[in-house]
DNA sequence: TATGAATGAGGCTTCATTCAT
DNA sequence: AATGAATGAAGCCTCATTCAT
């Protein structure tokens, strides 16, 4: 009876350290990607990276792209899991909360979030992954029924703007994607304060489409003309 | 004289082809990329494509890189000339005219506008065209003092939300940047209204920041209980 | 007492347990081999199909050539076994039953055979199992007494043309050897009735070399044209 | 005009060296398969044997099978080739030159018949080379037409045995396959008379299904016993 | 001047074998 | 005794860039 427990143990063991390992791989990758850009990443150097031999890394991914895909649900999961709190503080009253959530959790590692971004960019058509990838856009949509029903909440109570639910979303995650990439754009780095435009920038994704905000394009110099008086 | 003449014609003649040569180029790499992706055109494509010699592009560009940051000069000069000419609309009194503008002139043709983005992504940390890519920067940094101006005066006249001028124009940036991507985005491009949304965008785009609508984001559950009431 | 007979019993037991492993080991990487193809086949394709670990399959065999060879010589075996008995019936007054026999047991399971003819391609030269596969050409050259003296005597009789001995059943070898790669040969597989032509070719097989039927090829001119006239 | 002529003269000159480096390739890789093995080599010693880069093997092969596949095509033509005249002669009258022209021209450079036939081994399967290999199916069964009449006739004539033509000469096809591999078959190459043996066998593929060898395999003992007295 | 053949560094992946548990 | 995770040598192929003609 001895021996069959520690045998049990045995195993959950062995588990647990090639769990570990995994875990180490994806590490090296994530610092190596972050520190010296995707394309200079090799499978060697991960592999280096995380202590272990080039062939173990084909132990726990059958391709190089399983390890970038890996990253990219890890993290996709993590903004899921924030962005479904905030949903349900937004259905329990606070209107922004959701979209609070989500900014704030898109700009909480705004270099990981980028990193996400370009690794999508080299993954969509990789005929290897396309089903995992598959599986992170249907992770994102998931909470679209979610978002859909609160949104037209708001819409009834006159919150928000009376669009399909989905434009209000779309550019919430419009606003994020680009103030991910703002925060690196060598183009406008140069400013130091990016923590208090980050700020700005969520105030505006938390209220952009309220009613009232929203006018058609084509008539904006008159009301901006009227604003004036 | 005569022969002066003819020879200093050759001369521009000679120019002339030239420059078409270089264009031609362009115009390939620039059909390539959009139509096979990226990582799928070769040096040796490109001049297939362009009915000339792998050779000969390398007497255009010292680099496959230097063809792909004069893509994104190209864009970027379309897209400066566009807003510069907003910005004077809004100058002259419409007031959202220079967001609209460049919302409008990114959004036109959203593929290209993602291939820059895209060929950015490739280019950072490139040691050859660092040059060029600085070129780039000051490019989209030399509408900045007409915009701080133009937004300046927007704020005092009461119009914008008084924050540094450049939040205003960073968010623009910044939504146009994620719009574009969602153009995109296997995630939800199965939306066939992306017109109207883009509209929707642009609207928000085009009064996001307009005073009375930031609100710091530590107030929203209060304003949102106030606004339940 | 009981103990001790226990004791060997447990021991007999567990020597058949282990043989019969590495008949699992054998018959799982055979019809791996005839299933997938030589080069699709892994050491660890080979384990998962016998149900063990791969680890094991080291404790039988010490390399994976070690398994080829292995049903190399079980196949060579079966084929000697069925020659000699043949012989046997030639001896005793069927001159042409030894080919026959032969060419039968070549022909049962052709695709075996044929596989056979193309593991001992990849061996040749490998340094691990020379031995063994010196043993195979042992083998096959076991039954050489028999078949010279079968052969002697049938030439004697006027049964066969006056050549070495060997000449005789050095063609049936290599007739059918190539009868078994006709059978999947892709030039010549769209032909339906392979079932009569290997029977032609076995009978050209047991009566090729008989008296009067070899002539030097020089001749074979003049004998047709005689054979015209 | 001058410069014209030495201009397409350059491009003639470019060609031949072009086809003479390709040329260089495929020796290379023959002396290579045929000294070291066919395992043995890699595109790297191909490279280096025909004392050029890696790389450039690439600019006259999409793949390595494509050098193997080249291999085997260049030697079906010279096989087609000699097929081809002694289908001519036996038409003129000398009914088994076709035979005889085929094993003589198969037996000419046994070892690189033989290694011929192990390429076909490797690559049947392989994607790609799919449809040269095709290619080399086609050229066999192209004889077919002329062989199939020219058997016909014999048959007719009462020279050959009465039987669908074809199998005349896949019999044929299979003694030459065999009588290769017999050449160097480690279970017989120790007898130092091949050249005899190949003569022989020769003998017999020319004259096998002559009429009156052929006999149903089951009454071959009455026959013999017959044949004895 | 235009060309395109040649180059070779460097990337990804496979798999037989080992060995600690 | 059985396991299977770890290893790393070795192979194929790509493509930006060079340079002789």
């Amino acid at each position: 009876m001895n021996s069959k427990t520690s045998s049990a143990e045995r195993i959950r063991e062995k588990k647990k350290v090639f769990l570990l390992r995994e875990q180490k791989i994806i590490d090296a990758a994530l610092a190596l990607f972050l520190s010296d850009g995707i394309d200079r990443v090799t499978v060697s150097s991960i592999a280096a990276k995380a202590g272990i031999g080039k062939g173990t890394v084909y132990k726990h991914f059958l391709t190089k792209n399983e390890i970038l895909v890996r990253i990219m649900l890890d993290y996709e999961e993590s903004i899921t899991q924030r962005l479904a709190e905030g949903i349900a503080k937004s259905e329990a009253g606070e209107s922004g909360a959701a979209a609070k959530a989500y900014f704030e959790s898109r700009l909480a590692r705004p270099e990981l979030d980028r990193l996400v971004q370009h690794l999508e960019i080299r993954l969509i058509d990789a005929p290897d992954v396309a089903d995992q990838l598959e599986q992170l856009h249907t992770m994102r949509r998931s909470n679209e029924d979610s978002l859909n029903s609160m949104i037209t909440r708001l819409i009834d109570r006159g919150v928000l703007e009376d669009v399909p639910p989905h434009y209000h979303y779309l550019s919430c995650w419009a606003l994020a994607q680009g103030a991910v990439e703002l925060c690196f754009s060598r183009s406008w780095n140069y400013r130091l304060d990016s923590e208090e435009l980050m700020k700005f920038i969520t105030g505006v994704g938390v209220t952009m489409g309220n009613r009232g905000q929203y006018r058609d394009p084509k008539t904006i110099a008159d009301h901006t003309a009227s604003g004036k008086k």
